[in-house]
DNA sequence: ATTACTAGTAGACGAGTAA
DNA sequence: TTTACTCGTCTACTAGTAA
């Protein structure tokens, strides 16, 4: 197990050119680069080619060091790991849900022009008049609030006829293909296992599901 | 500067899903991921705490912990370290975004002589003095993050008539066949979804753009 | 210039333990 | 169980310096 700092230091020297071939380096200048002592960084370089993570060919004005096929393998399975945290930003994340009904509400405000337009610039479609609500599955309400931390697009709310519109955000998706939106009003406090979803057609006539029919959203950021 | 011990603490909890949401751990199971003891897992998370790359939730039963947007960015700036180690394929990214107005500060900035100086050296055009400012679309934020793993080009700051003006990087691009750089100053946090160009023209006159016209920015690394 | 030794020491470590 | 304090040990650092 090689410790941090010493793989610090193996990074430094891989970026100057140390997987290619051999690089010429002081320990003076490693030192500036990891910030510490020159006595330190000569220390590292003994200890890197003690465990045989690099060779070295040392001259009076400086050395030539060469990354080894170990000390190669131990910055892959670093980079490997650092893949892995954020590989993430391509997941795909899948909800499960099943159709209930709303309140009428969807279809009022999916009516009224200010929304109406902020959704054809920002998310690309008018949203049918209407929106298609859905009941999560125990398992994907887990899901559901890691979707937070993805860049949701904002929508402004504005005044008209004496009272206040508020904000709210939308998510792009997919169902089945079809360009959606999962939207969420700015305050109120939605319950967890419910999202309310907009599209350029009526969802329960473009996919022929009625109340309790499963549907899966698709969405990848 | 983070230290290396802590970076790798941090890069173990982003493993763990600290960058989605908050992750439950305890120090003990840290400890053995770490392989270190249970105390020094206890104080890495102090110090990460207290340099605020991550909150905790501590209860008597363990914690929950989150990786802040600093700490993102630390880890951020490893990955891209290592993926310049092992980059191999040259691809290109594509941002698509429209013209803002900025607060004419680049056009300040632009006409400094250090700054001026330090782009014709290392990006091989003397700026226009102006920047074009783009708000990027939703969909090229994420490539914009892409961006930080290529190699920018360090501008360094200097001091003059009383005050410091800071370090920034840049990143050589073209758009329609036209060399340009995207400039980030150095630490000011920048909004995500904007970006600044520079040009050896005026790119407003050169492309015929003004306030709200779509532009694309090419990058071949 | 270099590398890397010795010496002295600051600080990081794990053990024990309180809350 | 936890977290995180104190304490004693010893590692790992920097300074000085030889080759």
């Amino acid at each position: 197990m090689i410790v941090s700092g010493d793989l610090q230091c193996l990074k430094e020297i891989a970026l100057l050119g140390g997987l290619k071939g051999p690089v010429f380096v002081s320990s003076q200048s490693l030192a500036g680069a990891l910030q510490v002592s020159q006595q330190t960084a000569s220390r590292r370089l003994q200890a890197l080619e003690r465990q045989r993570f690099l060779s070295r060919s040392v001259n009076p004005d400086g050395q030539y060091i060469t990354i080894t096929k170990g000390g190669e393998e131990a910055l892959r399975q670093e980079y490997a790991s650092y893949c892995r945290v954020f590989a993430t930003d391509r997941q795909e994340f899948l909800l499960q849900g099943s159709v209930i009904s709303g309140l009428g509400e969807g279809r009022y405000y999916m009516s009224l022009r200010p929304y109406v337009e902020q959704f054809a610039e920002k998310i690309g479609f008018e949203p049918y008049p209407g929106t298609l609500n859905l009941r999560l599955e125990a398992a994907s309400v887990g899901v559901r609030k890691r979707l937070d931390q993805l860049a949701w697009v904002p929508i402004r709310g504005f005044m008209a006829e004496g009272r206040t519109f508020g904000d709210a955000r939308c998510l792009p998706c997919r169902i089945a293909g079809i360009p959606c939106g999962i939207v969420v009003p700015g305050r109120s406090h939605y319950p967890d296992d419910i999202i309310e979803l907009i599209a350029p057609v009526s969802l329960r006539e473009a996919l022929g599901v009625t109340d309790n029919d499963g549907v899966t959203v698709e969405v990848a950021p």
